[in-house]
Parts: structure tokens; sequence; C-alpha cells
DNA sequence: AAAAAATGCGTAATTGTTTTCGCAAATATA
DNA sequence: TATATTTGCGAAAACAATTACGCATTTTTT
């Protein structure tokens, strides 16, 4: 309704009779101003509906209070809830900073061209910092970038050549309780389903079962319901001895429950199944799940602080690792 | 590494020997300029690491391409599955338009002055325009806010006193439906879980009922796991013969489910339950749930679209509508 | 009361682009 | 060949703020 043109500082200030300068001081809290002008200005901005253009202000302070989020997605198939939860952390911590979040997902198999927008994004200054998702080559890239045009940035994962400015998980422990506990319950035949690209969590798993950690079966597995079902599929064929599995994420395994339980294979009598994350839904799934949990929350929260830290210092700073518990539900 | 300032037009242009409009022109495809010189002046600019600056673009187009979505959230506790799927469609729509998203979340309880930096950001230019989820008074004051600054605006959900720019789902048939499958499947006591703001679901349930509908019993329920164990501990105190449900959205149904079958109550043979918004997740449940289906990603894909039409057309566009199926799985 | 310091505010420079305008050179038309 | 049109590029004016600097006042100190 009120289609009146924005009003500029400009024209502000010759309504009111006195300097730009003044009007922009009345706003900010460097320059030397009276309280009685600033109240007025105030007032008087209220009654005109002057507010200082943002993208002036980004101009000049050369930045522009953005925080972006790059992750590796499915995409279309179904929401990462992994990253929804890291999210919510990042989110609430960010408000305390008062800076603002842009989410960037991209493919896993990202190619050059599709990255080379973020790359121009990161590069022209449309970010004050960056928190990139490790677990694509995607996000090697990306931190390249940032790295090379000197942009803050934050990792969540691990990354390889990069050692710094990280949020880890213990991802190897984690795994290594859960492969314990299954040994400790008189399991025989584990397996472990999962992408191939990061091999700490089999390796912890194999290392938790001893002695016959070397009999771990492998099934390749991805991050959705439907692979988790493909998965019990596969394993059926090849290892039907399984009598426990660990899978590397907690939608993997909940679809390879339902899979198992369509085939009225008893979860967990027959197989036992852990999953990882630990994500808010898992508990309600009957068998309430067992997971390595990670804490997603405060994985975002901690990726903000480092964040917040490589930008106020101008260097990097160590990273930090959160621990896993195994928490034991149902499934197992 | 390269901690070199980045290199402004004026100073590449100076290097290159020519003005700064030719290197702008060598970018944009506006003014004129021979395609030798242009393929130059890119070539250096790799060369050289120029990138335009984003800010002092954003300053001249009076935009930044930004959307930002707005959308009530419980905060802390738990991510908002319903949204989250939304966002999906959102997101890839918005990556076909070139355009970035941003994500606000607010409280349900907004308070005013809370709303009043939302209020700043929307005023000062800060979005190209805002995709806004019904369901909270902020969700209110936020569109009346885009509507006084002239911003293209799109809503989700049925907002009072808004009839334009919206994506709109027809929960009340999507309830109707699953009042008459209860009524068709001879259950006698019917009960609606959910919040008393929306009062659409609950018309159309008790209308799908028909003869009974005046018996459905109302219990509050919100938008958590939590929320669904609690509104069953209600539900049994105060209506115990109820032997079927209509929850507002998933997680409350199968929250409620949960806690159904800790008590040893069958799903759905003692109480039949079904849900609304059929998140992915649901059907991995067991009883896997039936749910009144919403296609989220659909509606995301719409919202932009919408918004897009309006920033295209400079003027408010007709509302569109999503259906809504009733999916029937295991829990009823 | 004179000198020094602090305060308030305006002028103009700065931020890094895009784009209009104008001029010369190159090309097309008569 | 003379005129008209098109092309390529530079100078300078936006875009809308922030801020360094300077100059009167006012206040504080001696």
């Amino acid at each position: 309704m009120t289609n009146r043109k924005k009003i500029t500082i400009k024209e502000f200030a010759e309504k009111l009779g006195v300097s730009i300068a003044t009007v922009s001081r009345a706003f900010s809290d460097k320059g030397r101003i009276s309280d009685k002008t600033r109240r007025e200005i105030i007032a008087k901005a209220q009654e005109y509906g002057y507010r200082a253009n943002i993208h002036a202000r980004n101009l000049i302070s050369r930045s522009n209070n953005t925080i972006a989020l790059f992750f590796p997605a499915i995409g279309h198939e179904e929401p990462d809830y992994f990253i929804t939860e890291i999210m919510l952390g990042i989110n609430e911590t960010l408000a305390q900073y008062r800076k603002i979040l842009q989410i960037h997902p991209f493919p896993f198999d990202a190619s050059e061209q599709e990255l080379e927008l973020y790359r121009d994004y990161i590069l022209n200054g449309s970010f004050e910092g960056i928190i990139v998702v490790a677990g694509a080559i995607g996000s090697n890239r990306l931190v390249s970038t940032a790295q090379s045009g000197n942009i803050p940035y934050a990792v969540i994962g691990h990354m390889g050549g990069v050692s710094e400015n990280s949020v880890l998980f213990d991802n190897e422990y984690g795994a290594f309780l859960a492969g314990k506990y299954f040994k400790d319950t008189g399991r025989q035949h584990p397996a472990y389903v999962g992408g191939h690209l990061d091999k700490r969590k089999k390796r912890g798993f194999r290392e938790g079962f001893g002695a016959n950690g070397n009999k771990v079966a492998f099934v390749e597995g991805g991050n959705s319901f439907r692979h988790g079902g493909m998965a019990l599929e596969n394993l059926q064929k090849t290892h039907p001895e399984v009598d426990c599995v660990l899978c590397a994420n907690d939608v993997l395994a909940i679809g390879f429950i339902k899979a198992a339980l369509t085939k009225n294979i008893k979860v967990p009598q027959e197989i036992a199944v852990i999953g990882f994350d630990d994500i808010k839904p898992s508990r309600y799934f009957t068998p309430a799940l067992s997971s390595v949990s990670l804490k997603l929350f405060e994985l975002g929260e901690c990726a903000v602080k480092i964040l917040m830290q490589v930008i106020e210092e101008e260097k990097p700073v160590n990273s930090e690792t959160i621990e896993c518990d195994l928490i034991l539900r149902q499934s197992s």
C-alpha cells in the first residue's frame, strides 16, 4: 500500500535540515552527536520510514553478516536429517552473533562447473564466512576456494588435508563401542553398512569386535531409507549368516530394519542393528533404534563458535572433537 | 595463502590499460564491446583473480538475489520435518532461478521486539522477496511488513486477511477423508489431536465422520514427538473410549503411537491413528503411519513459483491450492 | 579571564561497481 | 566519394551509505 519509493539518507537529511553525516551518526555509535539530535532524528525516521539501505552499508563494511552452510545432499529424494539437526544448532548459535544463515546443498557428485558458481560466491564477498560439511569431493574444493581467497571457514567432519578450523567427531571410537557391544553380547557374524569413502567407522567397528573383527562383512549403503532396504537385500544374498549390523547413519538403519521386519526377520533377536548419529526420530521407531550418538546440535554450535573465532582472530584455530556415546535401545 | 587484498575494478583496469567501463562490460551483456577485448579481459581476470565485488553490484541493482524463508519453529527441541521437506522443494526451485535462500526460523510466540529485527531486514532491502509459513502471529506481522514496504512475498498456508500470493492446501478435505474412512471402517469414538488455532482440520474431520461428528473429542497437541505422547496420556484420562484419532501432523501421530505401544494399546486394533503431512519417515515406522499426504516438495516448489511471478509482474497473483490424499498404511 | 580541550555538525572523500553520454573510428549506405 | 550509421571505448555520473577532517561553539582547566 505505502507504495512510495524508499527515501534515501540524502532526501531524509534535507527534509530534517541536517547533514547526511548527522543522520548516519544518529544510527551509529561511532561519531559525535548530541543525544537531543539523535533522538529527534530517530523519531523522524519512524515518521518518514527512513531505513539505511543495507547494500550501501555492506559495500562500506565489506560484509553482509552472512554465513553460508555448504553440505553434500542427496537432493530431491528426501531431506538429510543429519544436516537438519546440525542446522538447528548452527542457526540458534548464529542468531546470538546476529549473523544470517544461507544454505547451499550441493550434489555429492557436483561437477567443477556446478562448483564454479559457489566459487564465485565465495570469492566475490557474498559471505562473511562459510561452514562446510565434509564428505564429498566438492567439500574439499569449497574449502580450498575459501583458503585461496582468505575467506574464513569452518569444517564439520574429517576432511583430508585440513587439520584446523574443524569440528571432528570421534567416529572411530563410536563404531568401536558398537563393535565391542556386539561382541560382548555374543554376536558372531558382524556386518557394516555404509559408504566406502570414510574408513574410520568400519575400522573402529572391526577393532571393537576384537579377534573376529576381520570377519566384518561390508555392504555398500547411502544416505536414505531406501538404501537401507537395499542393503538388507544384498546382505541376505551375500552373507545370510550375519547376526549384527552397524549402519553408517540412522536412516540407513531404519530402512534396513523396516525391510527386515517386512521379511519377518526378528530385530534384534535374529539381527541386531545399531545406527549412527542418533537423530531425533530414531527413538520413536519400533523397535527403538540403538545408535551411536553424535550430539548434532552441539556440533552445529561448535562449528559456529570456531568460525566466529576465525573471523575475529583472523587466523586458523584449533580443531575440536565432539565425543560419541553408544545409546542402547531396543534394536540391539 | 593468496593473502593479497582483493583487486578492484579500478586497479585491474589500470593494469590492463583499459577503462573500468570496459572491464565492467566484459562481464555484462549489456554494453557494446568487441569480442576480442572481452575475451582478453576475461582471460586476464582469471590471471589476476579479479571478481566484481558483490556488494557494489547489489547497491546498483538494488537486489541481492536473496529470498528469505520465515517459519515458526519449535526451536531447540527438534527440527520441524514439515518445513524441512518444504525447504527441499524451495531450495531446488530457487536454484533454477539462480536465487539464494536464507532461512529464518522464529518462535511461535515471538515478541514484537524479536520481530522488529526481521522487520528491519525486510524493509532495508535485505531480501528480494520473502516466503512466509503461516501458523503464528509472527507470520502475519511479517507479511504486513512486506506489504507495507512493497516487498514481494508469498505465503504457505492459510493466513487470515491474506487471499493472494498463497499456496493453500486443502486441509479440510484431507481431514474429511480421514473422518470418513474412520466412519466407514466402523469406528465409533473419534478424537482430534492438534492445535486450536487452525479449525479447518477439526471441522473437516468432524464432517467426514457424519452423524457422529459432534462426538469428536479434542486434545491439545503441538509439533513434537513429545506432544504426541502427552496427548495419549490426556486422552486416556479424559476420553478412554476413543478408538480412532486424527493427529494434526505426523510427528504428533508417531509420538502418540509410540506412547500407545508402550502401554500395550494395540494400533490399529484398539486405536486407529492417522497423521497429517506424510513426511518421509512416516512409512518406515512400525506400524507404518497412515497419513493425509500434502506433497510438501511440490508445495515449496509452488511457493517459489508464485513468488517469482510476484517479483516479475510486480503485482499480486492468484493463490493456488495443493490437494491432499489419504494414504492408508498400517496404523489405521 | 585566557588558554586548552571537548563537543556538535557540515563538507567532501570513499566504498566498488554499473551505466549514460559523447566522441572518434570503422563500417554501411547513397 | 560524401554522408549516415554502427561500433568500441573512455569520462563521469549515479547507487546510498560511512567516516576523516575541519571549523565553530561550548565546556573545562589554569
